[in-house]
DNA sequence: TTGTATGCGTTATCAC
DNA sequence: GTGATAACGCATACAA
């Protein structure tokens, strides 16, 4: 062991002892006077691309690894104007139905060098509160996933705060989002429902100010009319599998019968409305009855479901998100794009999806058949 | 409108447009200038319990909104030295079967004015990262739902950083833990199936570094042994759907047969072994099977599970970890403490749980029937 | 490549 | 109650 070494692991546990006694913080000033260099030297040192000489380096790095040095990021956003940091706002539903979504956005930004701040909704009259405290925060971005009014918009641009919108939309509005093309999955689901000879429609909505819900339930709404099917009797839902349920049974109630097929707006309500279908109600699915879900989260791929629902590409929808708010961040891209992905069909085992023909006779409420639909 | 008025007004759009153009963030000293006060004034405005007349106040006030003036949490946390952020150290794994974890943490820390700081870990590999990005980031405390090692837990005591361990435990240290007694749950569950007469048991363990499933074994492990009942097959598990089924199968490949009852570590692995008991090997629960698990996630209590199993009480621990944080963190608490939750049986329907009695013999692997065992 | 000097936006300490 | 002034810890323009 070297002299020099020597003095410098002395000087260091040394100023160790003075940093404790005044309770203060190691600084970049402690690292540079064990170092023998300036503080700029050290400064240096931790940004990336920075000319600094391999001896200054090496100097510097051995006396912050003796002094447990880490740069502070709050000193340093304040100068650079970049806290690496983006908030996540997210409604509770959305947390308990997508668990991979926190974790997918999380990775992703981790991944740019970019840390999450989590800002969960249980109301949506916490919002302003929020956004109060998101603005406080200094986060360089935004990940919306809750319902945003177009006020609250307005205000991101007027604190000209990067915001990506996800699986929500707002007209006349040019910002950044990312979304399923969820009118798109409730086509595509009522046609390939209607090409197996399902003419009649119950439809399990979600709660009434959830975008997704809606859009799914219009997709599929369009397309039934534009089959020429019977009107689908339409009964709102509040995404849990106890909604299933009580849709199930309202729409038997309106209907006077069974319809031909339900569809849910979400997976966990397709659950509940099919072990209340089989269980309570005697039910054979898919023979008697098709259930259809949206989501594809895990249950719905168990042996004793096995639902027919339709996949929404998470990973590949918050890397793109990230993806958009990095540009914006870093690039800083100003123009404003829309990225739409579409939804995935797993067929799964509660609908029929090939005609019935001759083969399973008068299952439809109305005992008429349908020829194969186009899709 | 006042002339006064006026002049504050045009005053404050005045003064956007020169921030604007100098492409600045708005400062106390902004609000100041408009306000008509001291800079100094305008930060005691904005702190709860300072000292400052109605007047300013107002005064003040009216100019920050007219400047959307918020304070930088940046600046203010370089000074206070607190940041008002925890940060939230995850497995996936955790994120996944617990959904709600993330969201009643976050909530409790919202509610005590602190913010989630999430940092996720893939692989247990990335903790020395994510502990670098922690240090940086100065947070005032930290909820760790993740294995970290002793050398871990010794850093934070060094840099003196509060930390609050959430479902695991460490020997010989004295940490802030928040936990349930998966020892005793493990107990409780293997007591209750002893008691209902069942012999022979099967366990699928959780993967092997999982304290929290490997404390469930133990007890379950522990509790056979003292019946003096036949040691139980033990096979490990990945925590998922599949674990569930490939564990029964090695069970009763090892054993020979069919046991009594499974005692999986998790729900979700239950849920596994129950599907492939029924639909795969045909087997009746609970009539020839009894199968249980851990965690009472939400499709743990739907129509087609009902499952035996035990409920942590999520909430209240979450709640708990916040406030030994916060003890920590605003009061200087130095004391440290192990909260212990005991989890809630939940009888569910997969399990027997009244001895068989005459009514049902010959249930068991080795024929033998068991007296009610002493709980 | 290195060191000097300055500023980021706030809170805290002190006179007044 | 109010205003000047000094930190907080870092990054950067500039001179050397």
């Amino acid at each position: 062991m070297s002299k020099s070494k020597l003095t410098v692991e002395h000087c260091a546990t040394a100023l160790r002892a003075v940093i404790a006694s005044e309770n203060r913080r190691v600084t970049s000033y402690d690292v540079a006077q064990v170092a023998g260099v300036s503080q700029s030297a050290v400064s240096r040192c931790f940004k990336p691309g920075a000319s600094v000489s391999k001896t200054t380096y090496a100097l510097v790095m051995k006396a912050a690894a003796l002094l447990d040095y880490i740069p502070n990021a709050a000193a340093r956003s304040l100068i650079t104007r970049r806290s690496n940091m983006v908030a996540l706002i997210v409604t509770n539903q959305a947390n308990l139905y997508y668990p991979e979504l926190l974790a997918e956005v999380s990775q992703q930004f981790a991944a740019r060098g970019k840390r999450v701040l989590l800002f969960t909704l249980h109301r949506e009259a916490d919002v302003d509160r929020v956004l109060a405290d998101v603005w406080q925060f200094q986060v360089d971005g935004v990940i919306a996933a809750a319902r945003l009014s177009e006020a609250h918009i307005a205000e991101f641009d007027r604190r000209r705060m990067p915001v990506v919108l996800f699986n929500r939309t707002l007209r006349d509005h040019s910002v950044n989002t990312v979304t399923c093309d969820h009118v798109e999955a409730g086509r595509m689901l009522a046609s390939r429902l209607a090409a197996a000879g399902h003419r009649q429609f119950g439809i399990i909505g979600g709660s009434m100010d959830s975008s997704v819900a809606s859009e799914r339930r219009r997709g599929a709404v369009e397309r039934i009319a534009e089959l020429g099917l019977p009107a689908p009797v339409v009964v709102p839902g509040d995404y849990d599998y106890r909604s299933g349920a009580l849709g199930l049974k309202a729409i038997i109630a309106e209907l006077g019968g069974v319809p031909d097929a339900i569809i849910c707006g979400s997976d966990v309500m397709a659950i509940g409305c099919l072990d209340c279908a089989r269980h309570e109600l005697g039910l054979e699915v898919p023979q008697q009855l098709s259930v259809a879900g949206f989501d594809a989260v895990e249950p719905s791929n168990w042996i004793s479901y096995n639902l027919t629902t339709l996949r929404q590409p998470l990973p590949k929808m918050a890397a793109a998100a990230a993806d958009l708010l990095c540009a914006r961040i870093d690039q800083h891209e100003t123009d404003t794009e829309k990225r739409v992905f579409s939804a995935q069909f797993i067929e799964g085992a509660t609908a029929r999806l090939t005609p019935a023909g001759a083969r399973t006779p008068g299952l439809t409420a109305t005992g008429l058949r349908l020829p194969v639909a186009i899709m």
